[in-house]
DNA sequence: GACGATGATTTTTA
DNA sequence: TAAAAATCATCGTC
């Protein structure tokens, strides 16, 4: 218990344990009110600053080391440190238990089936081919497309890449620092290791919100870039010229109700090697800007007639079978250029 | 490049 | 839920 006197010893020395002029202000309280008395105390810690010496700087550090060595400090600290994570730490840590997130594992499953993360898949290959397969598309002719379509892809997986490797370089770098800090400070004030980890947590969470804001960009990128490569709309092209036929050739031949059943789609479909909801679509199109505009179509309508007729004849003449595909509810032949259906376009 | 045509998608409607 | 209607995005022609 020798040292035990100099722990509450006044000295005239500088340094975090004496400092006479601050102390005399906290204990007679004279700093609030007497300005005068507050200079006073200013003057005297300046005063005090202006007269260290590497002198008194090392007793300071003796009185530091001394108190280390104290023999009741380990004790000391370890009730410090309990205190503390028995009050403040259950507190912050029943607040802080937080559920997996829901979102940074959306982004994290599509930058897999994009191929931006995980195990390369050749840049993205097989997720432009399920995209293109997806939109309808395949072919050769889409190739060159695709091939720009996985060198953009590389492009953003290799930065993506970068950056995440240079968040999680950061965040050790930081975590090592930090810990370091804190190990540092331990030695002067009750930091236990259980509250070491939890600063660690709180880095890596910080961190991890950091990447969630890059996935999520990366997310963003690519599916611009899906919509600029893959999207359907973007690489149309036009029916060739027998296929418009033979569709044309079924609408104005049904015109009283242009409304294929999905058998005759799927024989259309055949015929002008389009699928079905191709035909789908080709119909309801044609459908609609009939509707709008049948003047315009009037000559279009005129010239099917003719060659439905020529068929007709043909047909009687030869016994064959005719042309386009019939329909439950075909009309048989050229009508009046109104839908009489119930299913309308009045 | 402007503009109409056209295939595809999305939204609205019955 | 299928079709109508609106809209988008590209094609093809001038």
């Amino acid at each position: 218990m020798d040292d035990q006197p100099r722990l509450m010893h006044s000295t005239h020395g500088v340094g975090m344990a004496g400092h006479p002029g601050l102390a005399q202000h906290m204990q007679d309280g004279t700093g609030g009110a007497d300005g005068e008395g507050r200079k006073q105390d200013i003057g005297d810690i300046l005063q005090q600053i202006m007269t260290i010496t590497d002198q008194s700087l090392d007793e300071a550090q003796a009185r530091k080391h001394a108190l280390n060595c104290h023999r009741m400090k380990p004790a000391l600290f370890n009730v410090l440190c309990e205190i503390k994570e028995k009050t403040v730490l259950s507190i912050r840590g029943a607040q802080e238990e937080e559920p997996p997130d829901a979102q940074l594992m959306r982004l994290d499953n599509m930058l897999l089936a994009e191929g931006v993360s995980g195990p390369e898949k050749g840049g993205g290959s097989a997720a432009a081919a399920a995209a293109a397969a997806a939109a309808g598309g395949g072919g050769s002719d889409n190739s060159v497309e695709h091939s720009d379509y996985r060198a953009k892809l590389s492009q953003i997986r290799q930065i993506y890449h970068t950056e995440l490797e240079k968040y999680e370089q950061a965040c050790n770098e930081f975590t090592t620092h930090v810990m370091n800090l804190l190990r540092e400070q331990s030695r002067t004030r009750p930091i236990s290791p259980k509250e070491i980890e939890r600063m660690v947590g709180i880095i890596h969470r910080k961190f991890s919100s950091i990447q969630m804001q890059l996935k999520q960009s990366t997310c963003e990128a690519v599916m611009i870039l899906r919509s600029r490569f893959l999207d359907a709309r973007r690489k149309r092209r036009n029916f060739n010229k027998q296929a418009t036929e033979i569709l044309n050739e079924y609408f104005y031949s049904h015109l009283s109700n242009p409304y294929p059943s999905e058998e005759a789609k799927e024989e259309l479909g055949k015929k002008c090697s389009i699928t079905v909801s191709q035909v789908s679509n080709w119909f309801g199109n044609k459908r609609i800007r009939y509707k709008k505009n049948i003047g315009k179509f009037q000559e279009e309508a005129n010239m099917y007639a003719a060659k439905t007729a020529a068929t007709a004849t043909n047909v009687s003449t030869h016994g064959s079978q005719a042309n386009s595909p019939s329909t439950p509810n075909s009309a048989g032949g050229y009508s009046s250029p109104c839908y009489q259906s119930d299913r309308r376009i009045q």
